[in-house]
DNA sequence: GTCCAGGGCCTAC
DNA sequence: GTAGGCCATGGA
């Protein structure tokens, strides 16, 4: 699927595991998702499609200032309100949508328990997810990840552009198969997918955006091809 | 003014 | 089945 096709299951395995150490010993436990409650990741995972956090920072604090930060009091906002509410992380009609659409079947199926929905096994509860309009498989698995625990391993922009940069798939790569090389590599462990994933965040902010693919302080760099 | 950001859905081939 | 268009804001 990429430019390291030929690379062989153990040295993928082993690049995983050095990328991983290499930004642990660079930059430390990350503690994320940056959220207090499984509520709150819920909200975040959904307002940041395609939408940087700074922005989504901004609805969050709109939300809190209105005291809308828990299921009952969001769903007792009119559409119109929740999307003022949310304007500035942008696409804010079709996320006013989806997050009613999310509330309905939180408030109907679960009676407002967010545990209660996110319980279970982990496929159920991501089909559960993927069946809500506007979830699709990034924030549905943001929302297993980093709201309840779920090991399953979340697959982004930042994730797929630093991978690729390594050489670990191609840029065409789909999600379920970046997915799959991390989850067939390294072992079912919520916390290691959880602090894996928001070390990748920090480096693809600081030193491996589109504008800047690379700078001297970056962790990886003798491991990155450049190929894009 | 232009580009970009922690996606996902729909439509036309 | 898939490429391309659309959704929208705010900061660099």
């Amino acid at each position: 699927m990429g430019n390291r096709s030929e690379m062989c299951a153990s040295a993928v395995k082993d690049m995983l595991n050095e990328v991983y150490h290499r930004l642990y010993a660079a930059y430390g436990p990350q503690d994320w998702w940056p959220a207090q409650t499984p509520f709150e990741v819920i909200l975040g995972a959904i307002l940041t499609q395609n939408t940087r956090w700074e922005n989504v920072r901004m609805a969050l604090d709109n939300l809190r200032a209105a005291a809308a930060l828990e299921p009952q009091a969001l769903a007792a906002l009119d559409e119109l309100q929740l999307q003022e509410l949310i304007r500035p992380s942008g696409f804010f009609r079709q996320k006013a949508a989806t997050l009613r659409r999310m509330l309905q079947v939180l408030m109907d199926g679960y009676a407002g328990e967010v545990d209660a929905m996110l319980r279970g096994d982990t496929q159920h509860v991501r089909t559960r997810l993927l069946d809500i309009k506007g979830i699709g498989p990034e924030t549905a698995d943001s929302i297993l990840l980093y709201g309840a625990q779920h090991p399953i391993f979340v697959i982004d922009a930042y994730t797929r552009r630093i991978c690729s940069r390594l050489g670990l798939c191609g840029a065409e790569a789909s999600y379920a198969q970046v997915q799959e090389m991390f989850m067939t590599h390294l072992c079912p462990d919520a916390q290691k997918y959880n602090e894996y994933h928001a070390l990748l965040v920090v480096l693809a902010k600081r030193c491996c955006t589109k504008a800047r693919p690379t700078c001297e302080a970056c962790p990886l760099q003798e491991l990155c091809s450049f190929s894009s």
